[in-house]
DNA sequence: TTCGGCCTTGGTCATATGGCCAAGGTATTT
DNA sequence: AAATACCTTGGCCATATGACCAAGGCCGAA
């Protein structure tokens, strides 16, 4: 095994192990273990368990960008960029790698001097959505919403939740979630024929 | 002081310093310092660590049941009650006690015995929940929506997410943060000129 | 074949932690 | 005033943990 491969290995079992038990709760000595190495190994591949932590984000990241940008490569309208792209998170946050859920959601075991690492991942993933959310915007067809950042963490919440409740073979695919979520989104829960006449005029004030 | 006034401190600042750290991260001594006892005297009211949190998240979902009961006694409109009780749920979560963030983001903390008095606790605030949606989707007033679990999936994970990115005092208060979500909820984020006409067949389909 | 760098081995160490308790004090009841 | 239940005190202990390292082996390059 290479030195690259080596360390994808590590990274991969401390995202199962600390989505399972949680950072504080998982030690060295476990991830060691789990990637069959010994502890002294592991140490000299990662000096601290918050290296650990912050490479295995940073690669979420890369990983999810990467990929979604794939998925999204060959469609040319912006909302329908934005549902594939959802669809695709989706997809990846529940049945593919455990680091984007330990990214999303372990993030405040950090001492606060690591959390730079963190937050430079975070931000850089927020930033990538804003950019499908502003094509999205830009083409006029959604309701006069000034507060992207605003639209972006409710959807964000809404999809990100979803890894919380989700159990594999038991009800819905993640696509099926998908499909559901986007109709939510885009189109709200009240009937048509049971909505005020100026909603947008709403919309202009509270977003 | 009274026992119970006690014992409320030290849920007080248990909550405090787990939303801060993590449950993990936090220590018994911490715990019982910030409650202003020496450990053993911790010890003598909560036997172990996971007790303190098992009481914590119990007393959290009583408090918010009873309080969001209180702010929509007075409101008889289905709907309306909702986007009340949204609110409210939404004050407490941002500005009340933190509890119920430790209730609903350190859940993973717990040894898997100990998670029986959780799941207890969350069951009954869902079914509450549960039992707002369903007045509100018997108005008629609201798409034919199938699936209220899966509405309030979507909804309490939108709404729980802005946990993690309120700042108090930048900004919106809580109480504008919820004007919109629920707009966002109610009406969807597309403009009705640019939907396709069978949109209630789509979520009969969906949802 | 020899050399040199990369990686592993098998520990050690100081520290922090959760859980625990015997003894003593305080307040409330009878 | 005496008895009793309630609570605090101050410390102890076994254990687990993160960090660390000297020594040695493996393997490709020269």
């Amino acid at each position: 095994m290479t030195k690259a491969e080596s360390n994808d290995r590590v990274l991969k079992e401390a995202a199962r192990l600390f989505r399972l038990q949680g950072y504080a709760a998982t030690t060295v000595r476990e991830i060691a273990a789990a990637s069959e190495m010994l502890p002294g190994s592991l140490h000299y591949r990662y000096p601290s368990k918050d290296d650990v932590l912050i490479a295995l984000m940073e690669r979420a990241v890369d990983k999810a960008i990467a990929e979604v940008d794939v998925a999204i490569e060959h469609v040319s309208d912006p909302i329908e960029r934005l549902r594939v792209g959802i669809t695709k998170y989706l997809e990846l946050l529940l049945e593919g790698d455990d680091a984007l859920f330990v990214m999303l959601f372990d993030w405040r075991s950090l001492p606060i001097g690591a959390k730079r690492g963190l937050d430079r991942a975070r931000h850089r993933y927020e930033a990538y959505w804003d950019g499908l959310l502003a094509q999205a915007y830009a083409t006029g067809r959604s309701r006069p919403v000034l507060d992207i950042e605003l639209v972006r963490h409710f959807g964000f919440g809404a999809a990100t939740w979803v890894a919380t409740w989700y159990k594999k073979d038991s009800g819905r695919s993640p696509k099926q979630i998908a499909d559901a979520f986007f109709a939510f989104l885009a189109y709200g829960l009240l009937d048509e024929n049971h909505r005020p006449p100026d909603i947008n005029a709403q919309f202009q004030k509270l977003f």
